[in-house]
DNA sequence: CACCTCACACCTCTATCGCG
DNA sequence: CGCGATAGAGGTGTGAGGTG
């Protein structure tokens, strides 16, 4: 077992890269606030607010930050999407692009919302649209991060009830205010100027059902960027049941609900509604990390522990993400086959990618310069400083010629064939061999292999299940056995070969 | 950029426990 | 006793940080 090093304890120990988060604690860049919020132990995890912020770009300290708090996409579910593109979309998009300090994110909600207040008459009932055009000018420049989905409704929806600002606003001196009563998003602002408005909130109070639904959805939205789980939940109750009809049920109330289900801790809701229904890849990410950290949740809650990093990356492979919030692409080491291949691609014409390359590569793979960079380096590195040959280290059933494989009589010829070839023709990836790894998600594969080397394999041999048993024809296929002596079988139930200990 | 290093991800094998 | 779930041990692979 290798040692703990003296390394940052946390990704906060980046201080110069931290991000603002709206609760004002140092949140790093959006991966790391992602990974971390991944990984938080149950005494950690006391905020919600880690998920908050993910603004902003620091790629070098990601991955180092992220390992502090273990986590990395799941091996063979991944993570919906490459790590820049679940950078620009991890959460609801901030409101404001401008530079924040660490209290800028709330205020810049509010603001938002004030400004719609600001540049329109008060109107509860949604039916004003005169001012639209002002107010659409007047937000246009402060709401442009608001994804086009939302936007639109934000921009374009009727003057918000102040309550709705004031319910997001995060001064502590409101604080007791706006949560003295589970109806605050509706109790009548008495120091609010406009009394004499007939549909003030001031003089009635206001019913969510006065909003309509992009105006409930551009609420949601901001209140789940304020992480304000309490008045999202508040405001919740108080939509009509109507907006949550079936499928017509807004994605943004769908996700909305999701936030309070997890902040109540009641993650079987978090279950079903998630797998209730397809959202926008634009959100997988966070609801990935609902989806996981409700299940460490819950396992945290049996056990009466916190879970290590591979009690998490157990249950990561024991509930894997249902594909309504994910795209189905396998990651593996944080990076996507599809990347990885393109990258090994190039790397075979050119060891030395110039920038230009890179910039093509990064585009490609959806990976960072950096990231692009810091594959060819360990690439190299690596192929100058090969690891000990896998003949050395693992003995038979690594290598055909060392192990004695291509001796063996009792080893079919077909299968010392096919073991060099698929060695040769998939550049025999002595790590992953040497691994004795397997893709849980292959059909079949052979101790000591797996990905592209049991595909490549399966290939050159594609008849193996028709084999007709164990052993084939007479021969030992115990000759291909696993790194720890599991040996291939057949699995009747699929009427496949794999290797032992694969389910 | 090379080199060294870290800290985790990922995997297999094995042991233990509870249940039917 | 078999089976499934869980967990520990121990191994390699990988992306990234630090240094010169």
């Amino acid at each position: 077992m290798k040692t703990e090093t003296q390394r940052p304890a946390s990704a906060e120990s980046y201080g110069s890269f931290s991000m603002p988060s709206p609760d004002g604690l140092s949140t790093p860049n959006p991966r790391v606030a992602y990974y971390t919020s991944m990984n938080c132990s149950a005494s950690s995890m006391t905020s919600l607010s880690n998920l908050a912020t993910f603004q902003g770009s620091i790629p070098k300290i990601y991955n180092r930050s992220f390992k502090h708090d273990t986590f990395t996409p799941p091996p063979h579910i991944g993570m919906g999407m490459s790590p820049m593109s679940s950078q620009s979309s991890v959460t609801t998009p901030p409101l404001s692009s401008s530079p924040l300090s660490p209290s800028e994110p709330l205020r810049n909600i509010t603001n938002n919302l004030q400004l719609i207040h600001m540049n329109s008459p008060l109107n509860f009932t949604g039916n004003n649209s005169s001012n639209a055009s002002s107010s659409s000018a007047n937000l246009s420049h402060s709401s442009n991060h608001i994804p086009t989905s939302h936007k639109s409704p934000c921009v374009k929806a009727q003057p918000l009830s102040p309550q709705i600002s004031n319910a997001t606003h995060e001064d502590p001196k409101d604080e007791p205010k706006s949560s003295e009563s589970p109806s605050s998003l509706s109790t009548p602002n008495k120091d609010s100027p406009n009394l004499s408005s007939p549909t003030s909130p001031r003089t009635s109070p206001i019913k969510n059902s006065q909003f309509n639904h992009e105006q409930i959805d551009c609420i949601c939205e901001v209140l789940m960027q304020a992480r304000d789980m309490e008045k999202l939940s508040k405001f919740l109750n108080g939509i009509p049941a109507s907006h949550f009809t079936s499928e017509s049920t807004s994605e943004v109330l769908l996700r909305a609900k999701v936030e309070v289900a997890f902040a109540k801790a009641n993650y079987k809701e978090v279950y079903n509604i998630l797998e209730s229904r397809a959202f926008h890849s634009n959100h997988h990410a966070h609801l990935q990390v609902l989806w996981y950290r409700a299940h460490y949740k819950e396992a945290e809650r049996v056990r009466q522990r916190p879970l290590g990093a591979v009690d998490k990356y157990r249950i990561r492979k024991k509930y894997p993400l249902p594909r309504t919030i994910w795209d189905g692409e396998e990651t593996i080491y944080c990076f996507k086959e599809k990347s990885r291949l393109a990258l090994k691609e190039c790397y075979r014409q050119n060891r030395y990618p110039t920038p230009d390359e890179k910039k093509t590569l990064s585009h490609q793979t959806g990976l960072t310069l950096t990231q692009v960079s810091n594959w060819f380096k360990n690439r190299r590195q690596r192929d100058r400083n090969p690891a000990p040959r896998p003949e050395h280290l693992l003995g038979a059933h690594m290598d055909p010629h060392a192990a004695g494989l291509s001796m063996d009589p009792h080893v079919h010829p077909d299968m010392r064939a096919m073991y060099l070839r698929a060695s040769v023709a998939h550049g025999y990836d002595h790590g992953k061999m040497a691994a004795g790894s397997y893709d849980p998600n292959n059909v079949m594969c052979m101790g000591g292999m797996r990905g592209a080397r049991a595909d490549a394999i399966l290939h050159h041999l594609p008849n193996m299940a028709a084999m007709g048993g164990y052993p084939y024809n007479g021969y030992d296929l115990q000759g291909v056995a696993g790194p720890h002596g599991g040996a291939l079988h057949q699995d009747l139930r699929e009427d496949k070969w794999v290797a032992a200990g694969v389910q």
